[in-house]
DNA sequence: ACAACATATCTCAGCGCTAAGGGATTTTGG
DNA sequence: CCAAAATCCCTTAGCGCTGAGATATGTTGT
């Protein structure tokens, strides 16, 4: 099975890729993540750190670590909820709004280089058998 | 785009399902990584650390390291080349053959496992075209 | 009410990797 | 030949993540 090895392969690629695009906008894939999924997120840009880390698989730690960064650089804020004592919300700050907003196009471009060599259609058959199986793995987002 | 996004999140999910089968021989993923990149390197099961650094896509500094643990748990042994000495020859040891050879096939099982709700035609179409991308992203291995 | 459990966030030690660079050896080009 | 460049392996500081667990809050069943 030579499938697993290449999908390996080819996100680490992948990644380096994306790696230089988030660098000339002074991120990483970490806090792009972060930011990105509060832009997407409706429309008060606003999580709480339960479902960044579902969106984001990695441990509650690595977003708690994650928020501790984007708060010093003053992207994000994190405020208590009013209904619920345990939860926080994490909201983008203007400043994070336009950083993101600046860095997305580029992040978007880049996409396309990379996969500018598929027709639409292999991209088309390629992400649906990608959501086929994220699917079957038990993948909690979408 | 959703391609790239839920490749990054399908190379997260099959990892930690592959990591499972490696942690039940003993091993992780780096370590199982270099193990059987060794194993399928001819009949003398030796390679070099720049020759694993290239199979493995990371730095110089994460082979020696990774070497390192394999050396002192006598799964492999470093023996300075006779022909340029700049070069270490990295080699598997009896012990070292035969748990990869045992962690082998329950590997190939959980990719299969991974693998099974595509259909025979949908996998080869799958290693096509990341094939496809691999080449266009200058994949130096494969 | 209350105990038991569940959920949410944070803390922190340990780990493997990267980035940068050092020393040694080999190759290249004048 | 020899100096310069390239190659190879290693070293180390620093970084982000995991895994384990602490703390606080909310929910459930009796």
């Amino acid at each position: 099975m030579a499938v697993i090895g290449r999908l390996s392969r080819l996100s680490r690629l992948i990644d380096g890729e994306l790696r230089r695009t988030f660098s000339a906008h002074g991120l990483d894939a970490a806090s792009f993540d972060v930011l990105a999924t509060l832009r997407r997120s409706g429309a008060r840009h606003q999580l709480t750190p339960a479902e960044l880390m579902r969106t984001s698989m990695v441990t509650s730690g690595a977003i708690t670590q994650r928020l501790d960064r984007l708060e010093a650089r003053g992207l994000v804020t994190r405020t208590p909820s009013e209904t619920d004592g345990r939860v926080v919300l994490v909201a983008l700050t203007a400043e994070g709004l336009a950083l993101i907003d600046r860095a997305l196009p580029d992040h978007v471009d880049t996409e396309n280089r990379v996969l500018a060599t598929l027709t639409g259609s292999q991209r088309d058959a390629l992400a649906d058998v990608l959501r086929g199986l994220l699917e079957s793995l038990g993948d909690s987002a979408d």
